[in-house]
DNA sequence: CAAAGATTCAAACAAGTGTTTAAATCATTC
DNA sequence: GAATGATTTAAACACTTGTTTGAATCTTTG
């Protein structure tokens, strides 16, 4: 019996448990990362991870469900962060009998991916790729990436509303969207730009800290036209 | 000889105009905006275009100097409209000795974008295949693209920087990351989203006039914060 | 018409892809 | 220590990729 059809039958892991997962998870996280998901061949995951070529059948099934493993094991987690830390705007604002502030929301969502980013080795990685999840031409990456946002993003919507509930819905939406884009574009390309980009008196790497200081003013503005 | 060679001699192109070399242009630009670069095959293109599946290399050398003459074909001509308009911004807040406002620079560049895209029959696909360019793993299409939007860029920047003296130059080139962040999300995704994505009472489809009606004043207030 | 050159065509090339298989090895349990 | 099951291994599978080739066809020119 693979590992792969113990995993779907849902059987509690050995517990012995090798690092070969492990070791695949991460380089497939890497490689994604940086060259893409159709980019990274199956042997080029296997040799930076130090396996058999047939490992990741084996213990993924297919080259697709090692992509939702990749994305899963750093997004659920993350996803939990954001969501406590929304639920307690919501609270907060609904005891203090007032509205939710947009800072505060958009802070809800956005501070636990940087913090994350920095803490975990390898989550810079995952953040490129969830990054770039939403533009992916291809449906694998996208549907993937989607089905473990969804509800997140809803609850993030339904809290700008109530923060914001003199301008209609359909803007917040797209608002949102443009927030969105403009925060997967900085976490796809820090630290990936080219020294020659740069205008002169443009420092290249600006760290976490700073990036946070430019861009949720920038959102919050946007967020809070008219 | 191949046309191949012939370009690349810079000899001038032959009166009796093949059509076989548009229909491969504009193959490859519906296909690879849709399916990204390395998931088009030459076999798809030339299929898609009637043609033979060795035209593409006949015809322009390589797959990478197709994505190459498919980019440039729209994008040059596109930068003249967005330089010209820049330029006369420049020009009119000289002669009447003010700053440039920052809507109109955003504008000056974002204008001429959407106008295109509503012109050209398939323009809507390249527009899709540049929001994309940003943001894609593999180098190739990156390279290409910034090889020909580098200088346009400089060019806003230099702008906007005009128009916001009081702020550093490095806060505006970064909250103009943010912008070209939000742009060419909306620029991919607008038309791409699954109906089952939107809230309800969010309408899935904007026009054109109405995209723009949100995401300028979203822009300008997020460049003009403080 | 005939020669010349541009273009198309079918076929093959070498290389790379994800996946499967069956034997070999390892770890654990009786 | 033998048996059982989990894991690793090398090899092959069937398929797709971009590119090249040389002959066939079309177009233009002399």
């Amino acid at each position: 019996m693979s590992q792969a059809e113990m995993d779907q039958a849902e059987v509690v892991k050995s517990d012995t448990r090798t690092d070969t997962k492990q070791r695949i998870l991460d380089a497939a996280e890497k490689l994604f990362a940086r060259e893409g998901f159709h980019n990274t061949s199956l042997r080029a995951i296997t040799g930076e991870a130090g396996a058999n070529l047939a490992a990741v059948n084996y213990h993924f099934g297919s080259k697709e469900a090692l992509l939702d493993k990749v994305i899963a094991r750093r997004l659920l987690p993350l996803n939990e962060l954001r969501r406590t830390r929304l639920l307690r705007v919501r609270e907060e604002s609904r005891l203090e009998n007032r509205r939710p502030r947009v800072e505060e929301t958009l802070r809800a969502f956005i501070e636990p991916t940087m913090e994350f980013r920095d803490s975990e080795p390898g989550a810079d990685d995952f953040m490129s790729l969830i990054g770039r999840a939403l533009s992916e031409p291809d449906d694998t990456v996208r549907k993937i990436f989607i089905t473990h946002i969804k509800s997140i993003f809803y609850l993030l919507f339904e809290t700008l509303c109530d923060a914001l509930p003199e301008i209609c819905r359909e803007t917040i939406f797209w608002r949102l969207q443009f927030s969105m884009g403009a925060l997967s574009h900085i976490l796809r390309t820090v630290g990936k730009f080219e020294l020659s980009h740069f205008p002169e008196g443009v420092n290249p790497l600006p760290d976490t800290d700073a990036m946070m200081a430019m861009l949720v003013p920038y959102l919050v503005q946007g967020m809070e036209v008219r």
